[in-house]
RNA sequence: GGGCGAAUAGCUCAGCUGGUUCAGAGCGCCUGCCUUACACGCAGGAAGUCGGGGGUUCGAAUCCCUCUUCGCCCACCA
């Protein structure tokens, strides 16, 4: 205890130099051999990699404190805890970010050639990426990062080939023709899940088709009329009585000036607009079925970046898709021809990277066959392997499983796991080779071979991280060890990306699933409820908090404000509401610390495991046993919360009994005993190190900061004793007191009671006064409590029984002990039979409605005998307080 | 268009298996205190028809139905 105790607490001054002290005792690396087999498992958890080039925000404040909790509960608790950390390549996000950067140049990509682009954001990575795991450290995450890897690391990235040529000789990774999501300003095809839906206020373009023979026109509705370059038929429903002649006719297709056929197709909703469809292969997923089961043709009419192609008519190419869509309109319009334009919501998807419209386009990709994967993973949540939490969110991942469609992994990016697949380019040869190692030349004819230029997916190394980031394919020690972990923390909108994909890969790879709870928490938004993002500059930077306010502080306030599946709303224009009550919790704790140290300087017990070995029974006063039992109380309380995730209620029962219990009460009534050389102070000084002991291992996994420094400081600590592995607080049935309890309780009563009379009448805070307290249930533990009361209530004389004074203050204890505090003609009579009589209002309803309830037959005999035995409770108590005001009215002539 | 969630004090939210935490916490507000751990504090206080309506039950903030208002997810009716 050689640190100045500063009476406010200052975290900056010790966060980091505690961190680094973690670090270096290697307290969050477990040992592989120390958790050998025949052990107990490991507790593991995956943590979700950040982006290389990401910079903290609360979005991943919030999801590394929680799991940060729940790695430092189970090391307390004695397990083998793996946290494993690592960064994601983030293949489009960091490509766009150096591709930004180039552009301040005046450069692209294509400028730089792949190679030397490639480079340039290795260098960057380098320089950047180490930056938000820092970060990480500077809000307390204890993982163990000399575990740390990278998702384009040497070993990640074989792994990625491993499972690549594995599904591919399995059948499920192929190549084909199919309409993708591309976005048209990153260059590249996205998956399903990468496209965001979203709602938009857009058109319906109602055109008219004319017969080729010029007998008629068909009408068909569109929300994309710039598509209609590349219509190559009508479709309507072989049912539609409408149109059942017009099948098989000819249309002339306006503006291109291409005739085109009407076919007949179930997939055409007659009841739609026109009930005709235009059908454009090359441009709608729809349409390209539709395409194939009636071959026609498929026109691309446009560029990869979205441009009108040479496919169209000559005065179109060129145009921006959104350009040539007025021009077409115009044309029609011109013609007329436009039907009519109605407004029309609908769901277009976004690239999830730069939130540019995706343009559905046909194209060459690779895919993986999710059915075969899937069904697997969907019988783990059904025969209840997996656990949600919260529950509701296993049926998302149910839905989504049920209707999984292929997954396109190729991206035509530069910056990622380059598909190892090889081209022969030999004329009559032309093999394909899937391989796990680079190839020179063709292993067929031994010709040149090209590797596809294409990268994959970033979500296809993530979705192995459970494994390779432990060795896999290697069966390495650590692999065996910790395959599988126990939970993934994760937001609700990254279930499809990856934990679906990682319970496939898992279970497909290694034949276990890689976790078996799923905790899905919150997501931060503002006090609009708006997610809070960079583009809305709605933000708090987590690590002004951790400036201003400590890092135990943020953590405090993540964790309080967010129960099971609830968003975190946190006020960006007054940090001050929302990380204050963390920082002055921290700040309590630190001087309830500074407080019971700094007494020690008299005899004292030594320090033993557990609480009750301390002293014996008999030392004990009724104010030692009353925290001793709160103590174990919320031991049992704080435990089970942690283990049903409530990490909420964890905090607040410890916040309870830190600050309402041990501070408040406890150490305010051990002083006397801690300054004189009254007897028991030896006992007492026991007994609150004690207590604030447990108090402090049981919120270290909220507050590790704080709560390692006052640890630290304890007396008789060895210098290598750190809380983060202390052995977690367990039950003590010998501590359970419900009489310490119950008596204690009215000791608090009786203070409430007379403190509310004084503030009732203004008495000044220096003025003592008697009191008066008649028989009642605990008159004993009362009498006991003498000084506790005086001293709390700042009562000069405390009476037993009764007086023949009457003017004053009076109450009543929820036992019916009468309580009288004389003030003479400091009050007004008036006043207090008019207080008198609210209170004898107020408990005359209750005893009303209770009297009812006990009246009821049905209640008496349908209700559990022990409820109805406390509802009687409850009737005799209310009378008993009732009564005794009644009589005080009556002494005072009240009317 | 389908599915899910939320609505409790001025604000942010707890309230789990219907009844001893049942109407709570923190912030804010009002009153009084720099009482020798802490003014980032202490003590006392005001403040709510638990979104509306209906139902089940001896008993509902809690379970069911319905309406209203917000939010989220999914979706190839072009």
């Amino acid at each position: 205890m050689t640190e100045p105790l500063a009476p406010q607490y200052n975290p900056s001054a010790i966060e980091s130099a505690l961190y680094a002290w973690w670090e270096e005792r290697g307290l969050f690396s477990p040992d592989v051999a120390a958790s050998a087999p025949g052990k107990r498992r490991p507790y593991v958890i995956m943590m979700p990699p950040p982006n290389v080039t990401a910079a903290l925000h609360m979005g991943h404040g919030l999801n590394n404190t929680v799991q940060d909790v729940l790695i430092r509960f189970e090391r307390m608790r004695g397990r083998a805890a793996l946290w494993l950390p690592g960064t994601d390549h983030a293949g489009i996000a960091t490509q766009n970010v150096v591709e930004r950067a180039l552009a301040a140049e005046g450069l692209t990509r294509f400028d730089l050639g792949r190679e030397a682009f490639v480079e340039r954001v290795w260098s960057y990575v380098q320089e950047t990426g180490v930056a938000i795991l820092t970060q990480l450290r500077a809000i307390g995450c204890s993982a163990d990062w000399s575990r740390t890897y990278f998702t384009l690391d040497e070993g990640l990235s074989r792994a990625v080939r491993e499972s690549f040529v594995r599904l591919y000789d399995e059948g499920l990774v192929y190549r084909g023709h199919y309409i993708i999501n591309w976005c048209p300003r990153c260059l590249t095809a996205l998956s399903n899940e990468e496209a965001e839906k979203e709602e938009v206020d857009g058109h319906l373009w109602h055109l008219r088709y004319p017969l080729a023979d010029g007998s008629g026109h068909i009408t068909v509705a569109t929300t994309r009329p710039e598509t209609m370059l590349g219509d190559t038929a009508v479709a309507v429903h072989p049912d539609d009585e409408r149109y059942r002649d017009w099948i098989g006719r000819q249309l002339r297709l306006p503006v291109v000036d291409r005739l085109i056929p009407i076919v007949a197709d179930e997939a055409v909703d007659p009841a739609f607009g026109s009930g005709a469809v235009k059908v454009t292969p090359a441009h709608d997923p729809a349409d390209f079925e539709i395409g194939q089961r009636h071959d026609l043709p498929s026109i691309d009419v446009m560029t990869p970046d979205a441009r009108i192609s040479l496919a169209a008519p000559e005065r179109f190419q060129g145009l921006d898709r959104f350009e040539a869509r007025r021009a077409v309109v115009a044309e029609f319009e011109a013609a007329g021809l436009l039907e009519r334009i109605e407004p029309h919501r609908h769901a277009v998807g976004h690239c999830y990277r730069c939130h540019t419209i995706v343009e559905p386009r046909l194209s060459d990709q690779w895919f993986v066959r999710m059915a075969p994967l899937a069904k697997p993973a969907l019988e783990a949540y059904r025969d209840g392997t997996l656990t949600f939490i919260p529950e509701r969110r296993g049926d998302d991942y149910a839905a989504w499983l049920e209707g999984i469609r292929d997954w396109c992994i190729s991206r035509q990016l530069w910056w990622g796991h380059r598909i190892p697949v090889w081209y022969c380019l030999t004329e009559g040869c032309g093999l394909t080779s899937v391989s796990r190692n680079d190839l020179a030349t063709c292993p067929a004819c031994g010709g040149e071979v090209r590797q596809d230029d294409d990268v994959l997916d970033t979500w296809f190394s993530s979705w192995l991280v459970p494994f390779s980031s432990l060795g896999w394919p290697d069966q390495t020690a650590d692999l065996a060890r910790f395959y599988p972990g126990h939970t993934l923390v994760s937001a609700p909108e990254i279930i499809f990306f990856w934990v679906s994909r990682m319970l496939m890969a898992g279970l497909h790879f290694m034949g276990e699933v890689p976790y078996t709870n799923i905790y899905l928490h919150g997501t931060v938004r503002d006090t609009l409820h708006r997610k809070m993002s960079k583009s809305l500059g709605n933000g708090i930077d987590p690590l002004e908090v951790v400036d201003k306010y400590g890092a135990d502080a943020l953590r405090y306030s993540l964790i309080a404000g967010m129960a099971v599946g609830t968003d975190v709303i946190l006020d960006p224009g007054d940090l001050e509401a929302s990380f204050a009550p963390g920082r002055n919790f921290a700040n309590k704790l630190w001087n309830a610390g500074r407080f019971i140290l700094s007494n020690l300087n008299g005899p004292t017990r030594p320090l033993a495991g557990d609480q009750t070995d301390v002293v014996r029974r008999e030392e004990l006063s009724l104010a030692d046993r009353w925290i001793i039992a709160r103590c174990d109380a919320t031991v049992r309380e704080a435990t089970e919360a942690y283990e049903r995730f409530r990490l909420n209620e964890a905090a607040a029962v410890v916040y309870r009994f830190i600050w309402s219990d041990l501070a408040d009460w406890y150490i305010e009534q051990i002083k006397p005993r801690l300054y004189g050389d009254q007897p028991g102070g030896d006992v007492a000084r026991a007994v609150a190190i004690q207590t604030f002991d447990v108090g402090l291992r049981l919120l270290h996994p909220v507050m590790p900061f704080v709560t390692e420094a006052l640890w630290r400081w304890f007396p008789g600590r060895p210098a290598d004793a750190s809380v983060s592995v202390a052995p977690w607080p367990g039950p003590d049935a010998r501590a359970t007191d419900a009489d310490a309890l119950r008596e204690f309780g009215l000791v608090q009563e009786l203070v409430g009671t007379v403190r509310a009379i004084r503030a009732e009448y203004g008495i000044q805070p220096g003025h003592a006064v008697r009191a008066v307290v008649g028989n009642g249930s605990a008159a004993d533990a009362l009498r006991r409590e003498q000084a506790t009361i005086a001293r709390l209530a700042k009562v000069s004389s405390l009476q037993f029984g009764e007086t023949a004074e009457r003017v004053g203050g009076h109450g009543v204890l929820s036992d019916g002990t009468p309580v009288f505090v004389p003030l003479g003609d400091a009050i007004d009579v008036a006043r207090e039979c008019q207080r008198l009589g609210a209170e004898v209002n107020r408990l005359d309803q209750l005893v009303t409605s209770q009297e009812r309830k006990l009246a009821n037959e049905q209640f008496v005999s349908r209700a559990p005998a022990d409820v109805v035995e406390r509802e009687r409770e409850k009737l005799s108590s209310w009378r008993e307080q009732r009564g005794v005001l009644a009589r005080k009215r009556e002494m005072l002539g009240c009317q």
